[in-house]
RNA sequence: GCACCUAUGGUGAAAUGGAUAUCACAGCGGUCUUCGGAACCGUUAUUCUGGGUUCGAGUCCUGGUAGGUGCACCA
């Protein structure tokens, strides 16, 4: 169809005024008050013909009035827009697939192969709030890929050894012995801390740690070693028990001790020609005009460093994977730390870097205060979900736990992918939070509202369809045309807040409409084609949530 | 110091260079013997600042101001 409008455009300007080659654009105005399609073609051509715009506009109106039986009118609007209004039936023709099971999904990344990676936990550390964020975003960016055309796989990368790690092992073994099996997963969280401060002003205790983390490293038999895989092995147990409960699954996971080894040969390998030894360490100068810092790869002790394992991180996903698109979600104060790591990948496989799309989001505060769980008080996202469903049994009394579970994971999910990625969110539960208006359960309730009128109807005998169209609906129909459009979008940008806009706006377009005017009455016909817009309104509600990782219950 | 990011009603956000800057919360005033009120209708109030580019700037360029983040052996 747009096509076809330009084509259209650009004849009318040949024939009327004996031009071409005007660089107008043709777009979907967001105010659909101004039709589907939106051209400024007589305001960049007014320069080239000394006309008025307005004239220009007219004169063009007239020619392409009638040019297209799926145009229904075409019109002026001032300082000299041209807006082209499509006929109802071409709306009617594209809603008669928003019930089918391929509604939404499009033909993006069709026949590409994209790696997505997010929610990579720090073994030792519970999941708190900022991972709540990262694995929200890295979902919904999962969903979108899947929609896309494209064969998706997850992946996570857990930060299994570490300095940090090895503080948190010194503590269990001293306090519990070499024996100690982990129950819960805040012993280990304690330990984590614990150890952080007992580090900070100990030097005996910095020495033995340096040893542990030296053993874990080199993998060598050891008590601290045994200790230690026990603990990791309950903490990815713990962390896939988690997710799930958000919605996420991992095709696989590539460990940071893996990925360490790996990058140490690497950058050794490329060594002296990439990398280069400063001060005991081996470091990546960045070539100025990048204006990037100088990074240590390989520290004086000799252990692969974070960029290191990064690096390491690209060959193994490339080699296992051989992705055409390889997608890594984290916050934004990583960001020159990838870039660094890529400028250096390049070096050794430009592909790597070709291939790689950083997506950072921003950082999630808590009443104000930054969170870190190195120094404890760290919201988990176990203790924030059940501060919400809370909530929402104060709320409704009746309702269902695993319909509380889903409308507090919406209402929390919402506050995130709403935004823009990339910004920061200071959330606090007693403002961020909503259940009305602009959330998560609004347009969950809008879901469950419609499909309940699809039931009403059923029960007196009334099934959805659309075959006799009424007046009213329009704006509706227009509104629910433009999903597959704006998943596009998303998709394209890997922005995820386009698809909140748009389903926030269509609930409440819906609920305005329910306000005003009874879906299902006597009059049989036009009772069935309402609830026919309803149940297109509905399973685009439920695909649409469904691509920001929200599910809907079936009350609420 | 250098680099990157951000600045929109009282609050939280949206806006592919486009039309009267959109939405929600809060406030104020209504709808209400409901098709499920987690709803609907009305109303008040917004682009940090100086310059520039453009037919047109919240958006692009540039100078400032304010805030955030990163800059060698943590991840």
């Amino acid at each position: 169809m747009e096509s076809t409008i330009r084509n259209l455009i650009t004849e009318a300007l040949q024939a009327k005024f004996g031009i071409a080659d005007v660089p107008f654009s043709l777009e979907r105005p967001k105010d659909l008050t101004h039709g589907d399609y939106a051209t400024n073609v007589a305001l960049i051509a007014s320069k080239q013909l000394g006309k008025n715009p307005m004239e220009i506009a007219t004169d063009l109106m007239q020619m392409l009035q009638s040019a297209d039986s799926r145009i229904a009118s075409v019109s002026v609007a001032a300082p000299g827009f041209i807006n082209f209004e499509l006929n109802r039936s071409v709306m009617l023709d594209i809603l008669a697939d928003a019930v089918k099971d391929s509604w939404g999904q499009t033909t993006v990344y069709a026949g590409k192969k994209i790696l997505v990676e997010h929610s990579s936990p720090n073994l030792f550390k519970p999941f708190h709030i900022g991972h709540l964020m990262n694995n929200t975003v890295g979902e919904s960016i999962v969903r979108l890929a899947r929609a896309s055309g494209a064969d998706v796989s997850t992946m996570s990368f857990p930060s299994d050894v570490s300095l940090g790690v090895a503080k948190a092992v010194f503590i269990l073994l001293e306090k519990y012995g070499a024996d100690f099996v982990p129950q819960e997963v805040s012993v280990l969280g304690d330990a984590y801390v614990e150890g952080t401060k007992r580090y900070a002003d100990d030097e005996t205790v910095q020495s033995r740690v340096k040893e542990i983390a030296d053993n874990l490293y080199a993998q060598t038999l050891s008590p601290e070693w045994s200790l230690y895989e026990r603990c990791k092995e309950f903490n990815i147990a713990y962390f896939e028990e988690i997710v799930a409960r958000l919605g996420s699954h991992f095709d696989s996971y590539i460990y940071e001790s893996e990925a360490g080894v790996d990058g140490k040969k690497l950058v050794l390998a490329h060594t002296p020609q990439v990398f280069t030894e400063s001060e005991g360490a081996v470091v990546y100068t960045p070539d100025e005009s990048q204006k990037l810092h100088t990074a240590v790869f390989i520290n004086s002790q000799g252990n692969p460093t974070y960029e290191a394992k990064d690096l390491g991180l690209l060959e193994l996903k490339f080699g296992k994977h051989s992705p055409d698109l390889s997608i890594f979600i984290t916050d934004a104060q990583q960001v020159s730390h990838f870039n660094v790591v890529l400028d250096a990948a390049a070096h050794i496989n430009p592909v790597w870097k070709e291939k790689s799309l950083h997506r950072y989001h921003g950082r999630m505060s808590f009443k104000g205060q930054k969170m870190s769980s190195r120094l404890g008080g760290v919201p988990l996202v176990e203790d924030v979900l059940a501060a919400v469903i809370e909530e929402v049994k104060e709320k409704n009394a009746d309702i269902t736990p695993e319909a509380s579970e889903m409308i507090g994971i919406a209402a929390i999910k919402l506050v995130i992918l709403r935004a823009m990625a990339g910004r920061d969110i200071n959330f606090d539960p007693e403002t961020s939070l909503s259940f009305e208006g602009d959330s998560g359960p609004y347009i969950q309730y809008t879901a469950v509202r419609a499909m309940s009128l699809i039931q009403k109807g059923a029960a007196a005998g009334i099934s959805p369809h659309m075959q006799k169209p009424i007046a009213g609906t329009e704006l509706l129909e227009r509104m629910i045309a433009r999903f597959p459009d704006i998943v596009t979008r998303a998709q394209t940008e890997w922005a995820p807040h386009y698809l909140v806009t748009y389903l926030l706006e269509l609930a409440q377009a819906f609920n305005s409409y329910y306000g005003q005017h009874k879906v299902v009455d006597e009059d049989t016909e036009a009772s069935a084609y309402r609830l026919g817009i309803t149940h297109t309104l509905h399973t685009t509600l439920i695909k649409g949530l469904d691509m920001l990782g929200i599910a809907v219950p079936e009350k609420m």
